[in-house]
Formats: C-alpha cells, structure tokens, sequence
DNA sequence: AATGAATGAGCGTTCATTCAT
DNA sequence: TATGAATGAACGCTCATTCAT
C-alpha cells in the first residue's frame, strides 16, 4: 500500500523525468536544469529532491527510456516475422523516439559511464532478436556467410549514421524518409 | 623569407591548435579554453591572439584536420589500387587522428555550422575516392546492384559505428583491432 | 499577505539597489558587479538572480531613484510656494542624492538608452513645477520675457555645472555650501 | 639641434595624439589604447614607448589640447569686442572641438586627476576674457549686479548643459543650432 | 514533499602593459 | 625607435547544487 504522499512523489518524478526526455530531446543533453524544471513546471530545487545530481537524473531517465524501448522491442519477437518486417518494426519503433534516440547515439560518449550501460542493453535487445530472426533466413541459405555482429553492427551503423548525420538527408525524419530505401538495400546486402 | 617574429608567431598558434587538438580528442569538444591554454603551455589570454573566439578555433583547427587528412586520402587515389587496399588505406588514415576522428563525429551536431562544412568535405573526399575502386570492380560484375550511396555509406555507418562504440569492442584503438574484420565483411557485403 | 520567502527576497533585492546605489555614487557607473556583491554582502551569482544584466539593474535603479525623487518634489506642487521657496526645496531634494546625482548627469551618455528617459523624466518633472511658479510670477510682470525653456535650462545648467565641478567650489557637498547664493542670483538674473 | 631620431620620435608622437583625439572624440574616453594605435597607425606597443600608461596619454593629450583651445581664445581678448561677439566667437572655439569637447565636460569626473587642471585652466582662460569684457560693460551700467564669477558660471552652465544634453536638443552640432538662440537669451539674462 | 533564493566556481572574452626582437 | 606577441587580472554572466522555509 502506498501512502498518498508517496503516490504524489512518483506523480512528480515522472513529471520531472517526462519533461528531462522533451528538453533533451529538443535541446541536447547540454540543456540545464533549469530548463526542465520550467519544462515540468516544478521548482528547480524539486530535481534536487528526486534526483541527487543531474548526472542521476539522466541515468535514470535512461534506464527508463531503455526498458520502454526495450517493452516495445520485445513485442517484435513473439511473431513469427520476415526479416524486413523485423526491420521495419525496429525502425518504426525508433521513429517514436527519434530526436531523443538522435541526442543519446551522438553524447553517449559524454554522458556518465552507466549511461553507457543502458544503450549496451537496448543494443543487445535488438541483437537478440534480430539473430533469431536471421538464423531462420541463414538455416534456408539466403543469408551470406558472415559472422552476427558483424551483420548486426552494419544494420545499426547504417541506420546511425543516418541519423547522425540527418541534416545531409532529411529536414524532418531521416527515419520516416528513408526507412523503406534503408531496409531494401540493407537485406541486398546481407543476402547472397 | 620570413622575420623571427613570424616564425614564432606560427610556433605558438601552432602550439596552441596542436595542444586544442589534444585535449579535444581527450576531452570532447566541451573542454575549455583554460585547459587548452595549459595544455598549450601558454598564458589563457594569447589563445585570444591568435583566435577571436573559440568557435574560431574550432575552425581553423577542423581546417587543418580536414587538409591533413584530405591530403593523406589524396595520396591514394593516385595509384591503381584494389577496393581492399584502398579501404585498408582508409583505416590507417583514421587510425592516426582516431581519437580526435571519433569526438568529431560524435560531435559535429554541436560543433559550429562552418565545421560541419569540414567534415562534409572530408566524407566527400572519402566518398569521391572509394567511387572511383567501386566503379572499376562494378565493371566486373563483382559488385551488388546497391546506389553508390547506400554502399558508401555502409561504410562509414559500420566503422564510425566501431569508433563510437570503441568501449564495446576494444580497450585501446578499435581500429587497429578490427581493421582486417570490418575490411574483409564489408567486402563480403557488397560483393555479389 | 507576503510570504517570508517574499520579504527575504525584496530585502535581499533592496540590499542590491541600496548597494549598487552608493557604489555608483563613489565610484560611478563604471564600477563593477563585484563590487556591489562586495558592498551588498551578498555572492556575486547573488546579483544575476535578481537582475538578469548590468544594464538591467542600472535601469531598475534609475527608475527607483526617479520614482523616488519625483515624488519628493511632487510635494512641492501642492503648496502655493513662491519661486524662492521652490528653488530651495529643489536644491534640497538634490542635496539628499547629491553624489548619486552628480554621477548621472555626468555619465548618463554612456549609460543604457531607457536609463536617460528616467533622466529626461526626472527634468520634466522639475521642468512642469518651475513653470508654474514662473507662470504666476510672469503674470505679475517681474520676470523677463524670456522663453521659458531657456529659463529652466538656464538654472539646471547652473547646478549642473556646480555639480559636476564640485572640486572646484567645495571640498563636501557643493549644494549646501551654494544653495543660497546660487538661488538668489537665478532670481537676480531672470528678474527684471 | 635636433636629432634625425628625435624628429621621427616627435612625429610619432604627433601622429598617436592626433588619433587619441579623435577616437576619444568619437567614442570617448572608454576607447581602447588599441583603438588608438590603429587609427595612428602605429603598432600598439608604440603608444607605451612614448606615453608610460593611458593616464599619462590623456594628460598629455589634455594639456595639448589645453594650450591649442586657449591660444584661440587669447587671439579673442586683443580686439576690443562687444560681448555678444565674445560670446559667439567662444562658441565657434567649441564648435571646432565640440565632440572632443563634449565628451571632456561628461567624463571629467572619471579621468586622472591631473586632467582636472588642464579643464580648470582653459575655463579660466575664458573666465578672464569674459570678464574683461564684462567689467567694461558693467561700467556703462548695462549689467546687472551680479558676482563676476556667477555672470560666468551661468554662461558655462548653459552651454555645457546644451552640450551634454545634445540628444535633446539637435541631431547634429546642438552649438551650431542654438547659438544665436544661447547668447541673445543670455545676454537679456545678464543685462538689466 | 516542495520551494526558490543564494551560492561560488568557472565560463569565454577584453585590454593595458611588458619585453624580446 | 618601433614592433607586436604574450601576459594575466578582471570583466559580466551561467548554472548545478544547497538549504532555510
């Protein structure tokens, strides 16, 4: 049983971790802290109170954005689905957090080291998944013969340095504009 | 014939972007003009002699950067070479600016307009070069049926995917561990 | 009813305003942020927390002091004073912000545009109450025909001048040492 | 004899004055001492060959300035002239400094204390002419019973208050505008 | 639990002055 | 004598963090 205080409390956390995801989204994870508190229209001291730092808050935001990603991800795998479907449903999932999934490939590098933690998981979620879905397709001899991660790391690298490099391919979604293109020539590859 | 006066004058702002490009390759791109001062071994305020502002100094450094590396890319287009060869060249270019390479693409989003100019140049040197081998193995038929751009940019997808994640695969340069590896599958990937 | 939090903070603001304001009298208005940190006891962040810029606290000064000073002579109006005894009273009024005073009108150049409309305001304001008086007087025929813009520039220009070349007529307040002979002959010089 | 060197030195000299002049006049005394040199001409450590710091290249540009304004002013008092044509010619004195000037009368206040007599020095300068003139007015009954030196504050009081007031008053040269209008008005002050 | 005023170290940048050339 | 690169203290301003309310 929770007391209404500590219902109130969780109420706020998520208002503060909902805003941390718009304000980074949109801004870089340079953004301060003032700025997403005016953005989940608490007092800035009220972070301080959920989150010790602001180097927590993003972890935190991030082990939550990882098992939400991951939520979605897993619901892929319980089809029995082609390899193209699979892509496209990783793509599509992608596309519902493209700016702050854009942000977090581009800082990673800069964000504390758990947060590193986090984008390992969600990789390794995909990774997971798409062997499965790949050793079907490598089983009937359509799949070159090419170690996994490599195959795994060439989908992500492709679809990364898309959206790294988004401004040379798309004003708006680099994902929505070029998801078809991507995943077509993407299994050419792949396949013998 | 140039004065003493110049030839220092060139030493210090030498020193100062030799000591920028250090401590941006260790630091990333937010480090500051104090740390490149000390690191430069020179007083905070003649980093403002020779550059007005820092984005200034980003500049011109990512100029150089850019001349450096074009000029070495330039070298191999002059011989007759196989796409294996050329690609090995690529890498060995990187692997001698690879953790300055590595900040710069992860970067570039937050890096001055100008900057991004640099490094769309320096994809497009990387770029015109790496059509000219495919063209020639196309010839041949020994190449899928794949847009140049999708194949060239699997490239730099799968190895800045290797740079930016170098934590995941190698505890020094994830270059030079996976040099041969990254040549030999991409080959196998556009390779009919 | 004003919370404690709300009486801190405008006492905390006031203790800035207070500050700045006798920094600027000393010192003028090229005295820096530290200092009035320094005068007001507060943190030099302390300053930016209530006034974004410099320039901002100048003017929110500058209007302070002109509500201030306006309504110290708006109390003159009420009364059917004779032009001897308005005199006196405007002199009075500077002597309270004499130093204060004596830096704005040499400084107000090179201060923000909106500081000099709280300046210009401040005049018209003096400038509205001598017409008056003169009015009365000129009806009376003991004034000289003179436009009464001249009038009132000629006694500002006067206390100006004794003001900022108070080194040259007094070793404290110029006001007080000058008051009367000052007034007795503008009077002198405007009657017939 | 001079020397070939110390012909050039002086020169030089010259050439920093000239250009501390009119940036001072332009943009006043809170210009740059590399504002200076730029517009002499001269590289900027030359200015400190000559003049040990800013201050002393102030007083220094003062007291030039000093000596150039009165010996104008002397070439007044030898004509036996009525006083409006003393007035008018003080004006015009101004008018071929009026910037320069300008900005002298504002910031006084804030320049090293030796600038003071140099200020202090071209008034009484003027204050002796004025007051030749005066006496020999007031001796055929016309002025009023006035102190000499209020007759004389009152005149500098009036056109410094024009002049730093400019903004009020002109667009351009607010002595060439008011002139006539200054001195006619001051003299019906002046006279009986 | 939430607030928001206060803190102070640190930022990029300016500029009078120095001194080797 | 003249140069101009180098200096470093000081500037206005930012911001994660603290703590009394």
């Amino acid at each position: 049983m929770k007391t209404k205080r500590q219902i109130q409390k969780e109420a706020t956390r998520k208002l503060i971790l909902d805003a941390a995801y718009q304000v980074y989204a949109n801004e870089g994870f340079s953004a301060t802290t003032n700025q997403i508190a005016k953005a989940a229209n608490v007092s800035h001291g009220t972070i301080f109170v959920h989150f010790p730092t602001v180097d927590n808050l993003i972890i935190c935001l991030l082990e939550r954005f990882g098992s939400e990603i991951n939520e979605h991800l897993h619901l892929l795998s319980e089809k029995d689905e082609s390899l193209e479907t699979f892509l496209a449903a990783h793509i599509n999932v992608l596309i519902c957090y493209e700016d702050f999934y854009k942000r977090l490939i581009s800082e990673i590098n800069s964000l504390p080291q758990e947060a590193k933690y986090v984008f390992i998981n969600i990789q390794s979620v995909v990774s997971l998944h798409l062997n499965q879905v790949i050793e079907r397709d490598k089983e009937q001899k359509v799949i070159k013969e090419i170690p996994m991660h490599i195959i795994f790391n060439s989908w992500l690298g492709l679809i990364h340095y898309y959206l790294t490099n988004n401004y040379l391919f798309a004003a708006g979604s680099v994902l929505t504009d070029h998801k078809d293109e991507l995943i077509l020539n993407y299994i050419k590859l792949i396949r013998k």
